[in-house]
RNA sequence: GGCCCCAUCGUCUAGUGGCUAGGACGCCUCGCUUUCAAUGAGGCAACACGGGUUCGAUUCCCGUUGGGGCUACCA
């Protein structure tokens, strides 16, 4: 059974970089049949960010991509794992929309509680100090670590030194001869200690990662690590080997930053006389400079992407095909494409530059792509931020106009709002640039009055288009010279939609209240 | 400084011991068109460098350069 795992630090938020490696874990073990946990490693007091988790698990959820073990988001009054919509169904959607994540604070509305499922937790590593404990003191026990009373200013003087002299960095293992009984006197004293893991200081470590292929590191350059700091809290190193181990993960993927504490890691798996998982190291997200992506260039927190009106499929697929695909030209790919075809043999091993441009372009697809009831449903939440108050029926019928139009759902309130509310421009913007200011104001009443005599029932797209085409070849009149104020007058807007399917979406009455506006505005 | 990882168009990438090195985004041109978007047709643009191995290397090996990561009682 293949088990594999996402174990993010509660910093505050998803890095958008976190979403990948969660997700390339998710389809790993969709893909096997397994299944995906997720576990909150928080052992940094000093980085723990109140709501953290709650917000890792919303960003997650909103991708689709939900645990099937450790910690989840479910909704409070039911009892009910939080799934999202990977498949587009609007079920997640008052569980992220921008508004309650800007009011959050102020009114508790979302009434989502982080809760752990599964038979081998808890899953949150503060909540498991004990085991630490217990197997530290196994190692203790066992000669594989040491107490150390070092000071910081020792190991800082210590590091300088090494650095001057072009030696290799790292622990000269001062305490490790400490004898165990004056250690425990020492300790018993009151004295600050950790406890450090030995290192052997000959023989390289040799290890196969899924992505990289054999990686081998001499053992004399790695680090007599911490693995129990002065404050009782596990370090990184001991956690997740302790927890891969006892929660049966198969496969642990995590960044590149990794590999060089690899040798670590598969120590402990020797001292407990454990399995190791397989390691799959991921290329890092970059920034357009090539440096590691950071919150200065740009928005690395998938909320973020979240409140621009990015679609959770759009960002997925982009996200997904930062560092692999599928080995043709194919791209658009939904989760469930995705796990069909996910390999982790097939990740690329370098750095992929995290480029907005295709995601807008994968965004515009999905947008393009979506039903329009969907699409709806979806904007919503957009709307209700905005000043405007229409209703879904509205919305309906004004969004084929637009959704071509833009690159992200946040921007449609903005470019629907002439259909809401009339539109404010210059009179000179009602002139055609192969036209006159005469030409338009004799022709614009002779167009009201042609709009007239259409029925209500004959109100609509088509039968626009074709009528006024004959009228503008009776008269003998230019396209541009009708058409662009046409559209002026009803849009305001000097690029926008055609002017025939803003009429229908106007109905008659209001299309011919703006062309008496645009009348007015050429005679004053 | 030490160690590790990486290297194909601007970006994401496909690819092979022998190909006109393919696709996508972006950009440019043209068509459609009242504008924009969409769409159709086309275009510009890459194997970092130097040595090997080989009949032949973008591909395999070594080195250089460049980039990145790690080098914490952070993950």
């Amino acid at each position: 059974m293949i088990r594999t795992r996402f174990a993010p630090s509660p910093t505050g938020y998803l890095h958008i970089g976190g979403l990948r490696t969660a997700l390339y874990a998710y389809l790993y073990a969709k893909k096997h049949g397994g299944q995906f946990l997720l576990r909150i490693e928080d052992t940094d007091r000093e980085r723990f960010v109140e709501d953290g988790v709650k917000n890792i698990l919303n960003s997650l959820v909103w991708a689709g991509l939900v645990p099937d073990e450790g910690v989840v988001l479910k909704k409070s009054a039911d009892n009910v794992i939080l799934s999202g919509h990977p498949k587009g169904t609007p079920s997640g959607k008052d569980l992220l929309s921008p508004e309650s994540q800007k009011d959050s604070s102020a009114a508790p509305q979302n009434d989502n509680c982080v809760a752990q499922v599964g038979k081998r937790g808890p899953y949150i590593q503060s909540e498991r100090l004990e085991i630490y404990q217990k197997y530290a003191q196994e190692l203790l026990d066992r000669g594989h670590a040491y107490y150390c009373f070092c000071s910081s200013e020792r190991l800082m003087e210590l590091r300088e030194k090494q650095q001057k002299n072009k030696i290799p960095t790292g622990y000269d293992g001062l305490c490790a001869g400490i004898d165990p009984q004056e250690a425990k006197k020492r300790i018993a004293g009151g004295e600050k200690h950790v406890i450090r893991m030995k290192m052997p200081k000959f023989g390289e470590t040799v290890f196969n990662d899924l992505i990289r292929g054999e990686i081998r590191i001499k053992n004399e350059l790695v680090d007599d690590q911490v693995i129990i700091k002065s404050d009782g809290f596990p370090t990184y190193h001991l956690a997740v080997v302790v927890d891969d181990h006892l929660m049966g993960i198969t496969v642990a993927s995590r960044g590149e930053e990794w590999i060089s504490s690899t040798p670590k890691h598969l120590q402990l798996y020797k001292y407990f006389g454990w399995q190791p998982p397989e390691f799959a190291h991921l290329p890092l997200l970059l920034n357009f400079d090539k440096s590691k992506l950071s919150k200065r260039q740009g928005d690395v927190a998938v909320e973020d992407y979240i409140k621009k009106g990015y679609l959770p499929e759009a960002v997925i697929n982009f996200v997904a095909f930062l560092g692999w695909n599928p080995g043709d030209n194919r791209e658009l790919f939904t989760l469930e494409d995705l796990i069909k075809e996910f390999d982790f043999a097939k990740v690329n091993k370098s750095g992929a530059v995290f480029n907005l441009e295709k995601l807008d372009w994968f965004n515009k697809e999905y947008i393009k792509r979506l039903p329009l009831e969907n699409l709806v449903e979806r904007v919503v939440p957009f709307f209700k931020t905005s000043k405007l108050t229409i209703n879904n029926e509205q919305l309906t019928k004004a969004l084929p106009l637009e959704r071509e139009r833009v690159a992200t759902l946040a921007e449609l309130p903005k470019a629907l709002a002439f259909v809401f509310e009339l539109p404010e421009y210059d009179s000179s913007l009602l002139v055609w640039k192969k036209s006159n200011m005469e030409t338009v104001t004799k022709v614009l009443p002779g167009l009201e009055e042609l709009l007239n005599t259409f029925s209500v029932q004959s109100w609509n797209k088509s039968d626009l288009e074709i009528k006024i085409g004959e009228w503008i070849k009776e008269n003998n009149y230019n396209n541009g010279e009708i058409l662009w104020p046409l559209r002026v007058a009803l849009s305001g807007q000097d690029k926008s939609p055609g002017p025939f399917e803003i009429a229908e979406v106007l109905k008659k009455d209001e299309t011919i209240n703006r062309i008496k506006i645009a009348i007015k505005k050429l005679i004053s």
